[in-house]
RNA sequence: GGGCGGAUAGCUCAGUGGCCAGAGCACCUGCCUUACACGCAGGGGGUCGCAGGUUCAAGUCCUGCUCCGCCCACCA
């Protein structure tokens, strides 16, 4: 016998006792099964650099969901948990963990510092660890993976390796992002492109022979310092004569020629353009088509170089103000506007990034996404929602050259070594012991490290063993599904599609479940430096993990991001409670029930028992549609409304009767099995979502052999459907909300019992409320019920009100306030007046009879009839009490 | 410049062309009715962004427009 529950869930005394239980009792381990279905989902894995936010807490929240779901329905299910090194992020952090100090990464050496960084990743992983296991996520913890690890390490070098063999990375001197705080080169990517109120400052290039030369405009005027040319429109008329003529860069006193390109807009500025091939993509493009000689002003640091002249040295901001100013020194600024335009910044720092030229490592991207593309044209790989994929493909069609090299010390090393006798460069799977060129022992590994993205595109088949052939990879891969933000299609989504589909011919995953990110209530970003950001471990200390999971399920819509607010949690820790007292409701009602189980398909069944059930039974048809199309929200308002408004408000109230007066021991005893067989189902078909409270009530409920973990996920069975019991249950509810609504009306207490009088016209709804009779007393608080054929005469001193196929009539104490109940009448027949109209509009319009369908129409007829005779009573009740004043 | 998403109750959002447009929260009224005041019962509150169109029937489909948000893009 359990000891008795305490009227108030108290999530403390819960969740914590039973993940360990659930480790002890060993869930999450995936076994292969052949003779099971797979189901496997990868982790997103968190990044080493912090703590799990709110994003977190609903990404990996589905995925639990998904996997607790699937493995109760005897899938065999893995998930598979990890972290990510997270290459510029983490070193970033633990750069400015040492600014605090002082230092940066050079006082401490690369070897010292890479150690560093592992410190700081191997405690922000065992944090991540734990939060996951407080938000009560059940991954296989012993395929636990990280990117930096050794196999993924071997993984992400086989890729490279078989990349570069295959022609498909390439090592180059090209125009990249550079970051000059971080001093690494980046992805487009990883370049935020931001608005900015800027000028446009007007330049005049004097001409070489003397004369007035060119004007040119320019947002960069400190670049003008390695300018090689000034190019115009070739249709520009204002300029035919200067095209192939000189004119003097002013400041280094340099000639350059006046050069046509169509890549000029005459209608920019002057229509005349500076060329600085060095320092701007545009200008790079034309500046290769007429052989321009580069000059390089800018250095990695963001400081002009020594080809600067008297600028270098300066940083590139100083620069800009330096030369504006030396231009008006000499009369050759000839304006200043205000400009609008957008500026790169790096993603991590925030810092403007600078175009520069740069020996990089390269994927040429488009024979991949090539492969990429065919994954979704080929229905390989599903987004959910679909319209996702028109974004992914895009992407793909568009894709320019992937920079994947990093000047930075945390991160996967690039396999390429040189040697420093004669120069060869080699790219090997293995480390080179010599130099295959030369024979010399001298060979030197590239510095530079991988973008951290280059690893996480492998995730999907790296963390199941390859590049080796394991049973894992065999049994689970494909995965089923991938559950990320769309922040991320770019970044990861399409390139582990590429990857997946190159170096295993499969896709990595069936489906993509695209999610929103989470918002503050105001629709802000959530981010720790605004002080926007919510921990979702504070709202597990003071509501509990499941109120927390549920309260993200209910707000996820399809790929919209979703505004957070602590109400909703609030609300989820009420339900948490709606259930642990109805729970406590039933335990306490069956310490006497039968030891023998009742067979429900046998016994003998109330008209509520035939509801619940059959209401119970369509929940699970649409929970299990609901979870199938990925609607998680809506499967989780359907269980909410089922456990309060179905079983909670009217169910257990109507068993009540039974369970304290029933009529006999055998009615008592299947309303028993019923509230024990509806809420076990109930419990299970919770628990993806609320582990923690379904596992205590389950094992408050029984003493189970296993965990309701592990248990069957409950099926619809619908032998169960019943559209009958579940229409004359509506009658029944009906009659009572009338009633309570008479009540209501004279502000009766509960504790205050009236008689009431139902005249029914037809004999069904009397019977059925003769059934329902002591139910039907206790939930409209009746202490005499008396029922009356129609055409009986209405009972005096009542207050009147039209029920599903009846009157209803509630006996006032005392006599009634005619001239109330006269205006609340009057309300109600406008609004039944209203209908009455809507509905004889509609089938006073042939086209409608004649063409919508026979059943919409017939409906209409029934619904007209039915307003017309609640009309005819309202108004008869109306004259009655008129006759009385 | 191109693309996507949104606009429904005070707030956050649901709403396969067809019951009288719903829920939660908030609000108002009455209740500690022996599971639950983290609760129960009742109630008020809507030109479904605007304008056209298709249809017997439009919140839902089509066109245009207005706001809000986001993504992509080499106009210096």
């Amino acid at each position: 016998m359990p000891e008795r529950m305490p009227p108030a869930y108290e999530r403390q005394q819960v969740e914590d006792k039973w993940y360990q239980y659930w480790l002890d009792e060993d869930i999450m381990a995936a076994e292969i099964d052949p003779d099971r279905e797979p189901f496997c989902i990868v982790i997103p894995p968190p990044n080493v650099t912090g703590t799990l936010h709110m994003g977190h807490a609903l990404d990996n929240t589905i995925q639990d969901l998904l996997t607790r779901w699937r493995r109760m329905q005897g899938y065999c299910a893995l998930w598979l948990p990890g972290t990510d090194h997270a290459g510029i992020a983490t070193q970033n952090v633990v750069e400015k963990k040492l600014a605090e100090e002082g230092k940066t990464r050079h006082d401490l050496g690369r070897e010292e510092f890479v150690a560093l960084t592992w410190e700081v990743a191997e405690e922000h992983k065992s944090q991540i660890i734990d939060q996951l296991q407080r938000l009560g996520c059940t991954p296989d913890w012993s395929r636990e993976r990280f990117t930096l690890d050794e196999g993924l390490s071997r993984a992400v070098r086989e890729a490279f390796v078989t990349l570069y063999e295959e022609g498909l990375i390439y090592r180059g001197a090209r125009m990249i992002n550079w970051c000059p705080r971080c001093s690494t080169g980046l992805s487009d990517l990883e370049v935020e492109h931001i608005d900015q109120q800027g000028h446009l400052w007007y330049i005049r290039y004097p001409a070489a022979e003397g004369g007035a030369g060119v004007v040119v405009a320019t947002t960069r005027p400190e670049t003008m310092l390695g300018d090689t040319a000034v190019a115009v429109h070739p249709d520009d008329e204002r300029y035919g004569d200067l095209i192939g003529e000189t004119v003097i860069l002013p400041l280094m006193e340099r000639e350059i020629p006046v050069i046509a390109d169509d890549l000029v807009d005459p209608e920019f500025g002057t229509g005349a353009v500076k060329v600085t091939p060095a320092h701007d993509p545009t200008d790079l493009e034309i500046a290769e088509k007429h052989h321009l000689p580069h000059v390089v002003v800018i250095d990695e640091d963001g400081n002009m170089t020594d080809e600067a002249g008297r600028f270098a040295g300066l940083s590139r901001f100083e620069a800009r103000r330096e030369v504006v100013s030396a231009l008006e020194d000499q009369g050759l600024l000839e304006g200043i506007e205000e400009h609008h335009h957008t500026v790169g910044i790096c993603t991590r720092c925030d810092t403007i990034v600078e175009p520069l030229v740069s020996e990089q490592w390269f994927v040429a991207m488009e024979p991949l996404a090539e492969e990429g593309l065919k994954a979704v044209d080929e229905g390989l790989v599903r987004f959910v929602p679909e319209r996702w994929t028109k974004v992914y493909r895009e992407w793909l069609e568009n894709i320019e050259d992937w920079c994947i090299s990093r000047q930075l010390w945390w991160g996967h090393p690039i396999p390429a070594w040189w040697c420093e006798s004669c120069n060869q460069g080699i790219v090997t799977r293995e480390d080179p012991t010599e130099c295959l060129a030369c024979g010399e022992y001298n060979m030197v590994q590239s510095p530079d490290v991988l973008d951290t993205w280059f690893s996480s595109a492998l995730w999907p088949f790296s963390t199941l063993g390859w590049p080796d052939k394991t049973e894992d990879l065999e049994y689970f891969y494909p995965t089923s599904v991938l559950v990320t933000a769309y922040d991320i299609i770019f970044f990861w989504v399409a390139r582990m599609i590429i990857d997946g589909m190159h170096f295993t011919g499969r896709q990595p995953f069936d489906v993509v479940f695209i999610h929103g990110l989470v918002r503050t209530a105001e629709g802000q970003k959530m981010s720790k430096s605004l002080g926007t950001g919510v921990d979702p471990m504070g709202l597990i200390d003071e509501y509990g993990a499941d109120a927390l999971r549920f309260a993200l399920m209910q707000l996820i819509t399809h790929g919209q991001d979703l505004r957070y607010s602590e109400d909703r949690v609030v609300g989820a820790r009420n339900f948490c409670n709606k259930l642990w007292n109805v729970t406590r409701f039933v335990v306490m009602n069956l310490e006497d029930a039968p030891a023998e189980r009742i067979d429900l398909s046998e016994a003998e069944l109330s008209l509520a028992d035939r509801w619940i059930l059959s209401r119970h039974h369509r929940l699970l048809a649409t929970i299990d549609r609901e979870l199938e199309r990925y609607n998680i929200a809506q499967a989780a308002d359907a269980l909410y409304e089922h456990i309060w408004s179905e079983f909670c408000d009217w169910y257990v109230e109507l068993a009540k009767s039974d369970l304290y007066e029933p009529e006999s021991p055998q009615r008592k005893a299947t309303v028993q099995q019923v509230l024990e067989t509806v809420l076990d189902g109930i419990l299970r078909a919770l628990h993806p979502i609320m582990p923690f409270i379904t596992e205590e009530l389950w094992h408050r409920l029984y003493e189970p052999a296993c965990p309701i973990a592990v248990a069957d996920y409950p099926e619809a069975d619908e032998a169960w459907f019943d559209d009958s019991a579940e229409e004359r249950m509506g009658t029944v509810q009906g009659t009572v909300t009338a009633i309570r609504t008479l009540r209501a009306a004279l502000t009766l207490p509960p504790s205050q019992r009236a008689p009431v009088t139902v005249i029914g016209d037809n004999a069904d709804t009397l019977g059925l409320l003769e059934n329902q009779r002591q139910g039907l007393k206790s939930l409209a608080m009746i202490d005499e019920l008396t029922l009356l054929d129609p055409g009986s005469e209405a009972p005096q001193d009542c207050l009147a009100a039209p029920a599903p196929g009846s009157q209803v009539f509630l006996h006032v104490p005392g006599s009634v306030d005619v001239s109330d109940e006269i205006q609340r009448l009057d309300k109600q027949i406008a609004e039944m007046e209203g209908h009455i109209e809507q509905s004889r509009g509609k089938l006073g319009n042939p086209q409608f009879v004649e063409n919508a369908p026979d059943d919409i129409v017939q409906r209409e007829r029934e619904r007209l009839a039915e307003s017309q005779e609640k009309l005819r009573q309202l108004q008869e009740r109306r004259e009655t009490l008129a006759g009385l004043v």
